[in-house]
DNA sequence: TAGATTGTTAATCGATTAACAATC
DNA sequence: TAGATTGTTAATCGATTAACAATC
């Protein structure tokens, strides 16, 4: 698909775009043009053009996108052409917000378990599922050759339920800890921590 | 404190420092040098120590950083040497985790009220609090004169919410519905959206 | 056609890294 | 002192923007 190697600043603006075009099919909009979405994002119409070219010619001179055209094409650059399985490890609050949240899989994503190793919770229902020990976990990754997992354990349970994931065969883990994870380099981590957010904004609030 | 403006990607960084090291602190350690804590966060100990020069000079050459009181200029430069008082606005599930995160509170940030415009809602508890209705949480913003906010509402609520709360005096929203907002630009806004992150990884995860 | 907008090139801007004198 | 590490400068690298020919 891309000749070399696209920087991932690049990479990590295409789910954005792909985010706003699908709300603007929702509202029954069929084009848009580099400006418009840039407007809608507040990123410059260059900056979009040129992310996109990384990867093709999309749009026509004069009028611009076809936003379901772009949206497939921003689909299978993204891989998300496709439904991706994930296990959830944590069944705590944050984990069950997770695991009842409905916008994972419209945008390609299914959660296909829910694991915590307190034997209290094993068993519990959350959400749609039933919770599940750690063990039936790595199985269950094994088996089905899941690649991505989303960790909602306390900070001190973090690393150790990644090595767990990487040991089974996860290759992405979207860590909701507040810690940095070790993992081996082929492996893809991504962190939300709301604090960091927060803190990057009483900077300007003074 | 900064002599000219700080460029925001430094900003957004120095939330990541704290973090390191405060973990470090719990762990007993009392010093670190840049080529340490850069380690640890996959971050080059040049840049570290630029980010940092930019507000002053707290490290020893020939022995690095005493890591009690880097923090507390840290702490100082983002003005998380005090609490801040939050809202929260949406009691879904997720609001529910919010609301019942221990995080916060112990690096710089209380949840003072929680509300939700579902009238079945408002009444009924939530983690320490009850919900209200929003009209209270005007009433509360500009009584306490709070300026931070977390939406947890869903996306179709989310502008007419974050309006609200910028009417009422809020300066920053921490947002965690897939969306964008339309906010006057004087007004801070942070986004969480795990489907960005995940789409980012797919990328590379064929 | 005239107007609009793309894809791309070159110019600008900003961020990162390397290197080292200063000094603890 | 000798070794280590800072703060800072200059060099490098990469990302963004401006501009425009191509063309729908």
């Amino acid at each position: 698909m891309q000749s070399l190697s696209v920087p991932d600043i690049i990479v990590g603006r295409l789910p954005l775009y792909l985010r706003a075009l699908s709300h603007m099919i929702s509202e029954g909009q069929e084009i848009t043009s580099s400006q418009d979405l840039g407007e809608r994002l507040g990123i410059s119409s260059a900056q979009i053009r040129k992310d996109l070219s990384q990867f093709g010619e999309f749009g026509k001179q004069g009028t611009g996108y076809n936003i379901s055209f772009l949206i497939d094409q921003l689909r299978k650059i993204l891989h998300v052409d496709r439904i991706w399985d994930v296990v959830l490890v944590g069944a705590g609050d944050l984990g069950r917000a997770v695991a009842n949240y409905r916008g994972f899989l419209e945008r390609g994503f299914r959660i296909i378990g829910v694991y915590d190793n307190d034997p209290k919770k094993v068993g519990q229902p959350i959400g749609d599922f039933v919770i599940e020990e750690p063990s039936r976990m790595m199985e269950k990754i094994r088996q089905d050759r899941i690649e991505i997992a989303m960790l909602a354990v306390p900070s001190a349970a973090a690393q150790e339920a990644a090595e767990n994931l990487v040991e089974a065969g996860v290759r992405a883990i979207l860590c909701y800890a507040p810690t940095s994870l070790k993992v081996p380099k082929d492996v893809r981590v991504q962190y939300i921590d709301p604090v960091l957010h927060l803190q990057r904004m009483t900077y300007y609030v003074p």
